[in-house]
DNA sequence: CCGCAATCCATAACGGCGTTATATCCATAA
DNA sequence: TTATGGATATAACGCCGTTATGGATTGCGG
C-alpha cells in the first residue's frame, strides 16, 4: 500500500498496541459496548486483525486493558480528594468523583464492575482485587470520621465501606440503566444515600447534612 | 409423505413458541448469556432458525418476553410477602426475597435491571415501568413504617424507596460479580445496610436490629 | 369437493464476528 | 552474509443474527 509513505516516517515504529487501544476506549466512550469488535478497530487504524492477536492475544485480553486503564484513571480521580478537617465532607467528595466517574465512562465503568462482558471479557480474581483498591481512600476516610467523633466509636468502617460501595455501584447502574425516573433524579438519591449514612453511622443530623450539601455543591 | 407421523399424535401443534421460551429461560439459568444464542435454542427443539422470527421477530424480542416472564416470577415473589404488625420486619423480608430472586436468577435479573445486553437487547421504556412496579410493594411497606411510628413522620417514602432500590441493585450486582469479599459476605452487607436504612429513617437502633434480624434469619 | 389465502417452517444464503494457519516481510544478531 | 524471530497481510473456519425463497399444511368460502 503506502510503503513509501511509512519509510518517510521519521518516528519509531507505529505502536499499533497504542493506536489499538486508544481506538477502543475512543468506540466504547462514543457508540457503546456493542461497536467494538476487533475487525472495526484494526480497520480504523489500517492494520489486520492480526494485529489484535500479536499485541494482545485475544479481544477479551484487548478488553482488559481498556478496563486497567479506566482503573487507573479512576483511581486518579479518587486520590485528587485530599483530606480536610471534615471527614464526612472528604468522604461526600470521594462519592462524589466516583459517580462523576461512573457517568463520564459508564461503559469502561460496567466493565470494571461485571455489569458488562463485552466480548467475552470476564473479570478475573486480579481485575477484582485491583477494583477493591478503589476503596482504600473511602476506607481511611471513613475511620478519620470514627476518630474525629462525628462517626460512633463502635463503628466498623470495613463493613461500613462496603455499604457504601454497594450504594454508589447502585446508584451508577441504575442511573446508566434509565431507573431513577420520577420527581427524584440521581443526585437526589445520592444526597439522601449520603445524609443517612452518615445519620446512621453515628453522625449529627444537621451536621451530616451540612457536609453533604458541601460535598455535593 | 403421506404417512405422516404428525396425525399420530394427538396432542394439540407444538408450541414451538413456549418450548423456545423455556429452552431459552433454562440456557440462561444453566449456562449464561453467552451462550445464549438463535441457532442453538432452535437446534434444542428441533426446528429451523425461522422459527424464533415467525414467533418473535428477533433475538432481543425472545430475550424480552424471557424478562417479561422473569418480571412476573419476581413479582409473585415480592407479592408473597404478607404485611403483619411490624412494618420494618415486612421491608426486611421484602429485601430478603429481592436478594433470593437475584441470587437464584442473575442472569434475568441483570437483563431487567439493564445490567447485561443480551444480544442486541435493550430496556425500553415500558420495561423500565415494570421494573419500577415492584416498588410499590416496598414503598407501602415504608409509608407503614412512618405511619406506625418507626420512621420519622416527614420521611419521604418516595426518596426512601429509591434509596432502597439503589442498595438492593447494588448488592445484587456487586455479589454477582463476586466484588463483596473478604471477612463480609452478602449477607452481612444486606443487614447492615438494613439496620443503618432503618435508623437512618427514624427507628430505634436496637429496635432495628431486632427486625432485621428477624426478618433474615 | 375445489381453490385460495394465510401461516408455519426448512433450506440456503449474506454479512459480520472472533480466531487461527500460513506465508511473507524486515530488522537485527551472529 | 546469513540466520532468526517478531510483526503483519491474506485467507480461511466456524460461529452469530437475519432474511429471501419456496414448499407444506391448514382453514375456509365457493
Amino acid at each position: 500500500m503506502l510503503w513509501s509513505v511509512s519509510s518517510r516516517s521519521q518516528e519509531p515504529a507505529s505502536p499499533v498496541r497504542r493506536l489499538l487501544l486508544d481506538e477502543a476506549a475512543r468506540v466504547l466512550a462514543e457508540e457503546g459496548p456493542a461497536a467494538l469488535s476487533a475487525r472495526r478497530l484494526v480497520k480504523a487504524v489500517g492494520a489486520s486483525t492480526m494485529a489484535v492477536y500479536t499485541h494482545f492475544g485475544s479481544m477479551p485480553a484487548l478488553v482488559r486493558e481498556v478496563m486497567r486503564e479506566g482503573v487507573e484513571r479512576f483511581l486518579g480521580r479518587v486520590d485528587a480528594v485530599a483530606p480536610g478537617t471534615d471527614p464526612v465532607l472528604e468522604l461526600t467528595e470521594l462519592c462524589r468523583v466516583y459517580q462523576e466517574f461512573a457517568r463520564a465512562e459508564p461503559d469502561v465503568y460496567a466493565v470494571m464492575f461485571g455489569g458488562s462482558t463485552l466480548a467475552g471479557f470476564e473479570l478475573t480474581q486480579g481485575d477484582r482485587q485491583m477494583g477493591v483498591a478503589l476503596l482504600r481512600h473511602p476506607r481511611d476516610a471513613i475511620r478519620r470520621c470514627i476518630a474525629s467523633g462525628r462517626f460512633r466509636a463502635d463503628a466498623d468502617a470495613d463493613l461500613l465501606v462496603r455499604q457504601l460501595f454497594v450504594q454508589m455501584h447502585g446508584l451508577a447502574q441504575l442511573a446508566h440503566a434509565g431507573y431513577i425516573l420520577g420527581i427524584y433524579g440521581p443526585d437526589d438519591v445520592l444526597a439522601g444515600l449520603l445524609r443517612d449514612f452518615a445519620v446512621a453511622a453515628g453522625d449529627d443530623p444537621e451536621r451530616a447534612a451540612r457536609s453533604v450539601r458541601s460535598g455535593l455543591g
